[in-house]
This record gives structure tokens, sequence and C-alpha cells, in this order.
DNA sequence: AACGGGTGCAACCGCGAATCC
DNA sequence: GGGATTCGCGGTTGCACCCGT
């Protein structure tokens, strides 16, 4: 059995939200809280239908206009026409009683077709856009490193790596990725995906595989990056083969590598409370670094932008087909996702309780518990009631 | 000026998890 | 306990805007 919808799908309204909406809605959740999406666009009074409810006696917006001597009412117009009528008088009691349908008049305007917008629509608008906590505009170099990072280990896992991003939403991390980040990283030669130099990858398929199989391989593993993993087999293969194996750049050493990027000049830094993560050269694009921190290993941050070091690293033994990276980088979430968990239990017991997770997790709880506890008093129209005794 | 392709972002969709009754 | 309902998440779509031709 199929889950109902959570509205009628042809009486949503759907697009683009006027500011006139994103203002009823805010004022709205200012005052209740977001206890029930369900509930809001109709209490929030979204439609015109409400009019015919509260001045079921005027036949047209502009009576019910005039009607509300107390000012509780007012016309919106849109383009030359009728598009609502606000009413506020009755926004925090009782509408008044039913009348007779007998004594209803028909509407003067035919309803303009979809006039709520649907719970989940709300809460969308509001979680996403609306929210005053919402950082709005460019991302900083900064949030731009941290979405890398944490993408690296948590893959597509939006809401989550949000979360180290106070002020962004799960939808905004993941357009930022999906426009900017994604070909920023594909231009650098790493693979979004996997976050290791496609060079590297390379190396790998080169070096385990017949020529015929490197096609499939790539495409398997590399889905929309083929193209660029088969331009590089193509141009790259020559420049492998010139590199020295039997005697590597000590400076390519792992750890001498760790070494020097971390005393380059404009790397962050970001200390996650467990030691020091450095990451991202600030001025000509990333590098990835091995950490001890509790988001790195030498497995996952092997990569590097240098195709050199990425050879040497090949020519110690290629130890990992790609579906043993790939197999490697799931092993990897688990044992974080078990960290997390780990951290939450541990709460205020002590342990690493001041993870960023967990700092983040805790705020984002206090301010649920604060939305939620507003006391509120709905009532709740059925558009149908309102419906039948008007026609 | 008109057109078309690319880009960025807001909004929607469908699913699974969580919660309610 | 189980169905109904709500919520949250990730993937996808639609559309406005920009820019080059």
């Amino acid at each position: 059995m199929g889950r109902i919808p959570c509205c009628e799908k042809e009486n949503v309204k759907r697009g683009q939200w006027t500011p006139e909406e994103d203002n009823k809605l805010a004022s709205y959740i200012a005052q209740h809280g977001t206890r029930n999406w369900r509930l809001i666009p109709k209490n929030a009074v979204l439609s015109q239908l409400y009019m015919y409810f509260m001045f079921p006696y005027c036949i047209s917006p502009v009576e019910a206009f005039v009607s509300s001597l107390d000012g509780s009412c007012r016309i919106l117009w849109s383009r030359g026409r009728f598009e609502e009528l606000v009413c506020t008088a009755y926004f925090d009691r009782r509408p008044p009683p039913v009348v007779p349908r007998s004594r209803c008049q028909p509407p003067p305007l035919k309803p303009l077709g979809a006039t709520f917008r649907c719970g989940k629509s709300c809460r969308l608008r509001w979680t996403n856009y609306l929210r005053p906590d919402l950082k709005h505009g460019q991302f900083s170099d900064a949030e731009e490193h941290i979405i890398v990072k944490f993408h690296s280990v948590l893959g597509n896992r939006w809401s989550l790596i949000a979360a180290q991003l106070p002020g962004r939403t799960d939808n905004d991390v993941k357009n930022y990725w999906n426009t900017k980040l994604k070909k920023k990283l594909s231009g650098m030669g790493i693979d979004p995906v996997t976050h290791k130099p496609f060079s590297h990858l390379m190396a790998e398929i080169t070096t385990t595989l017949n020529p015929p199989q490197v096609s499939h391989l790539a495409e398997a593993a590399l889905g929309c990056f083929k193209d660029e993993m088969l331009h590089l087999l193509t141009k790259k293969r020559v420049d492998l083969n010139q590199i020295n194996f039997s005697s590597p750049n000590p400076n390519h050493n792992p750890n001498n590598f760790n070494q020097t990027v971390d005393n380059e000049a404009g790397k962050m830094k970001l200390d996650n409370g467990n030691g020091i993560m450095k990451l991202w050269d600030m001025g000509n694009g990333f590098s990835y670094g091995s950490s001890s921190s509790s988001f790195g290993n030498d497995e996952r941050n092997e990569g590097s932008a240098s195709p050199a070091v990425a050879a040497w690293r090949g020519h110690g033994g290629i130890r990992t087909s790609v579906a043993e990276t790939a197999a490697a980088g799931e092993e990897e979430r688990r044992k974080l996702k078990g960290e997390v968990m780990e951290q939450e239990e541990i709460g205020s017991e002590g342990g690493r309780g001041d993870g960023m997770m967990m700092m983040m997790r805790r705020q984002h709880d206090q301010h649920q518990q604060h939305a939620f506890n507003v006391d509120n008093d709905l009532w709740d129209l059925q558009a149908d009631d309102l419906i039948n005794h008007m026609v």
C-alpha cells in the first residue's frame, strides 16, 4: 500500500513563493512554532476560502473588506487582479459559526485554482530559506574546505555535512557541491567521488588491467568522469613511464609529504579537538594531506594532487583495485558513523564529547526543543467544509 | 534584438525512518 | 502491535538569469 500524499495534488499551489506568502508563513511560525506542518498552510490563512467562512454574506472580496470595519481584512492585488483576501481578526480564536448554506451567496470570483501550499512545501520553504538563523550568500573558503573534507568521509550525506556549517542547509551544501565543488575538484584532476587524483586511479588501472578492460572499468568506477579518465589515460601514460620508480623523492614519502604540506604558507588547519586536521592549499586549490584526526587515515588521504606522488605510491605496490578503494571508503564511512554514534552515547560523561558533531547536534536539539515548546491553540479548518456550505 | 546554451538555485518528489494513536 | 501520519533526507527538476553568438 502506497503512502498517501500529504495533501491533495490538485489543490496545492506550486512554484515560487511570493514575499506575501513568506511573510505569512514566517509570522505564523514565529507565533506558533512548527509543531504540525500539515496545519500550517491552513492556519497561516494561505487561502481565500477563509473569506467565505468569515464573511459568508459578502458577495465580493471588496464587500468583505468593507464589512471588516475593525480593519481585520485587507485585499491583496497582484497584476491588477484580486489574489487573496487576508483576514487576521479570527486568527487566534475559533472562527464564527457556520451559517446555513441557504443564506450563503455563491462566490463572486472563481477560486484561483490551487490556493493552498502543502505542509511539506511550507516546511521546505522554512528550513531552506526563511529560518532566521540561515546564512545566505557566497560560501567562504573555509566552508568550502569543510564541505570537501567531510564529503570525502561522509559521501553525499548532506545533512551531516551541513551540520558542520552553521547557517547552511543541506540543500545549500548539495547545490554548492553539484554546481561548483564537483567541477572544481574534477578540474584539478581529483575524482569527486573517491577524492583521489585521476592520476592515481589511472596508475592503478594501467598497472592492473589490459587496455581493453580499462574503458569498462573507467565507466563503471567513475561514471560521468569517464571522459576525463580516458583523456588522462591517453595523455599521461608516457609521463608515468618517465618517473624513476627506483628512487622516489624523499619529499614524497607520505610522512615527509605531510610535513611539507603543513609547513607551507597559506594552509588551513582545523582543530576538531582531536588533533590537527590539515587540509587544503588556500592559494592554488586543494591538496590532501593524511592526518591522525578522527576523520582521516592514510588509506583515505593518500591522494595527492601530484601525479608523481600518486605514481610513487602506486609503485610501492598497488594494493587496491578501484572496487577495493570503494569498499575501503564504505568501511571508512561505517567506522565514522560508529564513531559519531559513540560520541552521542558518551554524551555529557566526558570522553570526546567536545567533538564538532556532538556540539552541533546538541545545538540542533536545543533549537528543536525550543521550537516545539510553544503552546499552540490551533484551529484546524477543513477546506471541504468551507466549500460545501459555500456552493 | 533574438536566440540558445550554460549555470545556479529554489522547489519538488519519493522513499525510509520516526512518531503518533 | 500495527496502521496511519509526519518528518527528514537525497536525488531530481524547473526556471530565471546570464552570456555569447
